[in-house]
DNA sequence: TCTGGGGTCCTAGGACCC
DNA sequence: TCTGGGGTCCTAGGACCC
C-alpha cells in the first residue's frame, strides 16, 4: 500500500502576529503578549514577536523578566475570542485546499497547527508533490488570513512535526525515512516530540543521549526500565516512525478546568472557598456548553512556596449541578492540609463519556 | 515580589471482587 | 504458617504539549 506524506502547518508567532494584524503600526516592533498586558503582574509570555525574541524573551517567561529583558517592548493582554477567530480561519482554508485536486483531511493540534494529509481514497497515479502542495498552503493561508506560517513534510506525523521548526520562520522542511538519521541522529533525545527534559535525563541514565542511540537501543530494555507501553514508544521516537493517520473528527474534550494565581497571595479561608465555588460555577459553564455532566471533580491547590497538591473524587453521580458541584470542590479543600497562604487554585470537571465513546 | 493556563495520557499502589 | 491470580476502579502524581 502507497502512502503519501503528511504536512504539518504551524503559524509563525501566532499570537503575536494576529496582533500586528489589527494594528499595523506595531510591525516590526518587540511585541510580547501575555496575561493582561501589564507586566508588572504575576502572568507569563504567551508569544513574543521575533523581534521581542531577538532580546531574549521567551515563551513562558514571567512578564516581569521579559520587561527587564526587554523595557521598549510592547506589551499586551491575551484576547482569546481573537485568536480564536484566527485559528478557524486558519483551519477553514487547509480544509478547503485541494491537493492536486484531491481533498485533504485536517487534524488540528491547537490554535495554531494542523496536520494536513491527503484524504484516502485518492487516486496515487497522480503527482502529488508534497512540497508543491507546501508552498501552496503557505500562500493560501496569508492570502486568506494574512498570517505567516511555516510547513513540515514529513513520511509520517512525527516526522512532519519535527520538521516544521526546522523551517521556521516562513519556511519548508522535510524530513523522510531515508534523511531521518543523517537528520536527527546526531540530536540530542531531546529533539524528539514526546521527550520533555525528565524523560532525556531517563534515557541519559541509560546512556542514551542521542536519537541515533535511541534508535540503536534494545527495545526490551527500555521496556523494562521505562515500562512497557512508554519504552517501546521512545523506541518508536528515535527510529522516526509513527503508524498513526491525520485524523480529521473534531476533538471530543475529557474533561475541563479553570485555574487561576491570585496576585495576591489568599491567606482566609472563607475567601478560598468563595474563588474555589467561583472557578467551580465557570467550570460548570464550560462542561453545559459540552452538553455532559461531570463525573470527577479535581482541586488543585499551590501555596506561596509553590508546593502543589491536587485531590480528586468520583461523584456518587454524573451531575452538573453548580451547587452540589461547589459542595464538592469545597469538601476536596477540607483534605489539604494547607500550610501557607495560597497562591493558586484550579477546579477540574472530568465528564462522562459522550454515547459512541472517544475513539480517536 | 522568580515560576500562566488549558489540556492529555501514563504509572503505581491500594481497595475490592471473584 | 503461609498464602494464587486476574481484573477493575479509585486516587495522586508526573510528564509532556501548546
Amino acid at each position: 500500500m502507497t502512502s503519501t506524506p503528511v504536512l504539518h502547518v504551524d503559524l509563525d508567532q501566532f499570537l503575536a502576529a494576529v496582533e500586528v494584524l489589527r494594528r499595523p503600526e506595531l510591525a516590526g516592533l518587540p511585541v510580547v503578549v501575555g496575561g493582561r498586558g501589564d507586566p508588572t503582574q504575576r502572568a507569563v509570555v504567551s508569544t513574543a514577536s521575533y523581534e521581542a525574541r531577538a532580546h531574549g524573551v521567551r515563551s513562558g517567561m514571567p512578564l516581569r523578566t521579559a520587561a527587564k529583558k526587554c523595557p521598549d517592548a510592547v506589551f499586551l493582554p491575551v484576547d482569546l475570542p481573537v485568536y480564536e477567530e484566527a485559528s478557524a480561519a486558519v483551519m477553514a482554508t487547509l480544509r478547503a485546499a485541494r491537493w492536486a485536486g484531491d481533498p485533504v483531511d485536517v487534524e488540528v493540534l491547537g490554535w495554531d497547527e494542523a496536520f494536513v494529509g491527503l484524504r484516502p481514497g485518492a487516486d496515487l497515479t497522480t503527482d502529488h508533490d508534497p512540497m508543491v502542495f507546501a508552498e501552496q498552503l503557505r500562500a493560501e493561508v496569508l492570502a486568506a488570513t494574512g498570517l505567516h506560517c511555516s510547513v513540515g513534510v514529513g513520511d509520517n506525523k512525527l516526522q512532519a512535526k519535527i520538521a516544521t521548526d526546522f523551517g521556521k520562520p516562513r519556511g519548508i522542511y522535510r524530513l523522510s525515512d531515508a534523511s531521518w538519521s543523517a537528520e536527527m541522529g546526531h540530536r540530542p533525545t531531546r529533539a524528539l516530540w514526546g521527550v520533555g527534559a525528565k524523560v532525556q535525563q531517563r534515557l541519559a541514565g541509560l546512556g542514551i543521549d542521542t536519537v541515533a542511540q535511541l534508535a540503536a537501543s534494545d527495545v526490551r530494555v527500555l521496556a523494562a526500565e521505562i515500562g512497557p507501553t512508554m519504552g517501546p514508544y521512545y523506541h518508536r521516537l528515535g527510529r522516526g516512525a509513527d503508524t498513526s493517520v491525520v485524523d480529521p473528527t473534531p476533538w471530543v474534550a475529557r474533561a475541563h478546568g479553570r485555574e487561576e494565581t491570585f496576585q495576591d497571595d489568599l491567606d482566609d479561608d472563607a475567601t478560598i472557598e468563595a474563588e474555589v465555588r467561583r472557578l467551580t460555577r465557570r467550570v460548570v459553564a464550560d462542561i453545559d456548553a459540552e452538553g455532559r455532566p461531570a463525573r470527577r471533580v479535581g482541586l488543585k491547590v499551590r501555596d506561596r512556596a509553590f508546593q502543589t497538591v491536587q485531590r480528586s473524587r468520583t461523584l456518587p453521580e454524573p451531575t452538573n449541578d453548580p451547587d452540589v458541584l461547589a459542595d464538592a470542590a469545597v469538601a476536596l479543600l477540607g483534605k489539604v492540609a494547607r500550610t501557607r497562604p495560597v497562591r493558586l487554585l484550579g477546579v477540574r470537571l472530568e465528564m462522562v463519556e459522550p454515547p459512541g465513546g472517544y475513539e480517536r
